[in-house]
DNA sequence: GATTCCATCACGAGAATTCGGGATTGAACC
DNA sequence: GGTTCAATCCCGAATTCTCGTGATGGAATC
């Protein structure tokens, strides 16, 4: 390895603060940068600790781990966090996972999934305990109707084009100039488009066409 | 550990169907209870076999990975699926997951991931190689109801009603009707919901809406 | 009591869509 | 060689949307 991986770690507990700096500073590939006891004071220090992983609680004395998560975020966009929950059931790592944290591991992990996490996280991956991960499926099948509906309404390539033009809200006379049609063309192809969809509006088409994924 | 882990696999080659059963009989807590060469001849066996978990190959022969997975499903609702895949940036897992398989790890794994992969699926949870998690977890962010911009565009309740009645296809006049008001009414809420959403159609005030979950 | 929203209603003009009719070309299929 | 179908184009009329420019009453806020 060229770099080792700079980690800054957030607790509120000073006795996990030297555990965690020990435990990483023992890892050959590792160092860790800076602990803090809250997270105003860590980032104040990101711009000068430059780590490439942050390690924090989502439970936070003050503030919670997600507008943490947040805060961070909104300043540093590119900050690869991994979030340390003690009970991974918790509905709250859906809303860790909207604020953009990457990695979700228990606070009681085994010190080498711990850094196992914290090196898949750093290479880009995200980190999440089995648990976590089935529920952050489950969710994600109930949000996703497209593919087992798969529907194939039978949309031509040129149909298609022009439902994807509709649907970023252009008018048919854009659309026309885009693909360099005649504007009773689009026409054309919007009357063959609301025939396979079954939809009688613009707006029915457009629903159906984002709902269902099919540009 | 009370009893073994049932494993089944399904491979086209019989090498690797071999090398399997090896590795996984090699394990203290498994026994792998068959190999099948095709998915018609596993289906069959599956009753006999009663397997806790079925490792097999997004990559088949004949039926493709993600069939085979619906198929097992349909017969199979609590059958726990651990799919091997040689690239991990496919979009066919995201198939796949919608499919009901609950595990992506790649054929080239080692064999102590392998089978952590098969002792957390069958203990309920789920397993994916980080690259194949985060994925995951951004296409589920961008799934996820905008928490954050629900607020950010501040529409009103009744401006809300007037968009949901669009997005299913409502005209004005039937908008107005539905909601007992006057067509000039609905033409003004529609206006107020242009400017809030930043945009200057029906269509792209409906695609907005439908891909931020905002009715 | 003034201000600020929200919800309601109104007129008019111009733009855009919808839908009823068509038509032609070229490629694919049997 | 005939048929089907996607893609292209056209006209005209009815309908619908968009937007400028208003107004009124009520509720909440300060």
């Amino acid at each position: 390895m060229d770099q080792p991986i700079r980690v800054i770690a957030f607790d509120d507990n000073k006795d996990l603060r030297d555990m965690f700096r020990m435990l990483v500073d023992a890892q050959p590939d590792m160092v860790c940068v800076a602990v803090h006891p809250d997270l105003a004071q860590m980032m104040r220090d990101i711009d000068a600790a430059q780590p490439d992983v942050i390690v924090m609680d989502i439970q936070m004395p003050g503030m919670n781990g997600i507008e943490g998560v947040r805060a961070i975020k909104a300043r540093y966009p590119a900050a690869r966090i991994l979030m340390q929950t003690v009970f991974d059931d918790d509905d709250k790592v859906f809303d860790a996972i909207c604020a953009g944290a990457c990695g979700y591991i228990l606070k009681t992990a085994a010190v080498e999934e711990m850094t196992k996490a914290i090196r898949d996280v750093h290479s880009g991956g995200s980190a999440m305990t089995p648990a976590i991960a089935f529920k952050v499926l489950s969710r994600f099948r109930a949000n996703e109707p497209a593919t087992t509906a798969e529907q194939e309404y039978g949309l031509s390539d040129r149909e298609k084009g022009v439902l994807t033009l509709l649907v970023k809200g252009r008018s048919y006379k854009m659309i026309a100039e885009e693909l360099g049609i005649s504007y009773h063309t689009v026409d054309s192809h919007m009357r063959k488009i609301y025939e396979k969809l079954h939809v009688h509006s613009n707006a029915e088409a457009v629903s159906k066409a984002v709902s269902k994924r099919l540009v």
